[in-house]
DNA sequence: GACGCGTGTAACCGCTGCGATTACATGTTG
DNA sequence: CAACATGTAATCGCAGCGGTTACACGCGTC
């Protein structure tokens, strides 16, 4: 089974939200995404938090969008559902009586730091309006407009 | 415990071994990253068929590194110990009847790639030359130089 | 107010991946 | 040949995650 998939769970269920303006059930995001309905209300509880989505209960309940998804920038969905770094250091501490040992931790951290800011910076290039533009962009047979979307967010 | 810390191991051994250049044997490795010397045996493989080091078998056996450290960029060391990709899309397919989940994994695929793409590059900024020589600078306390490597590797 | 639908959350299952470990055949030097 | 180190297979234990079930709670509808 694919691991790791809450940042693209949580991108398509924003995608959703984001068409039907309306507000949507955990059981027809379920039915979008292919998973069950608890997967999804506990990704959404995430989004809630990070204050992509609010949430009805009762009857006729369901959660909406309460953003323009033109202020969602992918980074903030990532850092919302995705808990650990891409990288982990050694499992248990080097040998400290090794002059490697001793410094590599130090060093490592470091170069994974940046490698996770130049991830993060990658995906604040783009919005969640950015997504759904590319994807209701038609699968254009002669331009490749739709390959690239407007990169001038660098913030 | 920690996941995914084999390219925190890849480079500590190459550290190493950049450091004692006559060569170390995997017990040796082990004991200076506090593993497993098969675990050491088994990043050596792999570091071998990438062309970083090579072992010679029998008695006084051991690996050395075959390449100028200053030739190994880090982000060569990342591709040739991690297997698959930072991400991963749905697990299953998505509902092809939804417009969103009929296109998604497309965008996101695109997402995903220019990520991991800034990733590398980011570590590609970096060779093994400027760990060692991070590492081995000392603990600084005036000057903050040791904190950031030359740049100017941008390929 | 009772009903029904949907949420929030806990608990559990099964799978997968990975580091650690054991075991053993192979190869090379002295 | 003996000693030593490698290469590799097999196995273990642990942790994380998606999937699933179960159930209490909220809130419109009748």
């Amino acid at each position: 089974m694919a691991a790791n998939c809450r940042f693209a769970f949580a991108v398509h269920i924003l995608s959703v939200l984001a068409v039907h303006r309306e507000g949507a059930t955990s059981a027809q995001l379920a039915g979008s995404v292919n998973t069950n309905p608890v997967v999804v209300r506990r990704l959404l509880t995430t989004l809630r938090r990070a204050g992509f989505v609010c949430t009805k209960q009762g009857a006729r309940a369901g959660s909406r969008l309460c953003c323009e998804p033109s202020h969602i920038p992918l980074d903030a969905i990532y850092r919302a559902v995705e808990s650990a770094a891409s990288f982990s250091l050694h499992p248990h501490e080097p040998n400290q009586r090794c002059p490697v040992g001793r410094r590599i931790e130090l060093v490592l951290g470091e170069v994974f730091a940046s490698a996770q800011n130049a991830l993060e910076h990658a995906l604040a290039q783009r919005t969640l309006a950015d997504v759904l533009e590319t994807m209701s962009a038609p699968p254009n047979p002669k331009g490749k407009k739709s390959a690239h979307v407007s990169r001038d967010r660098s913030r």
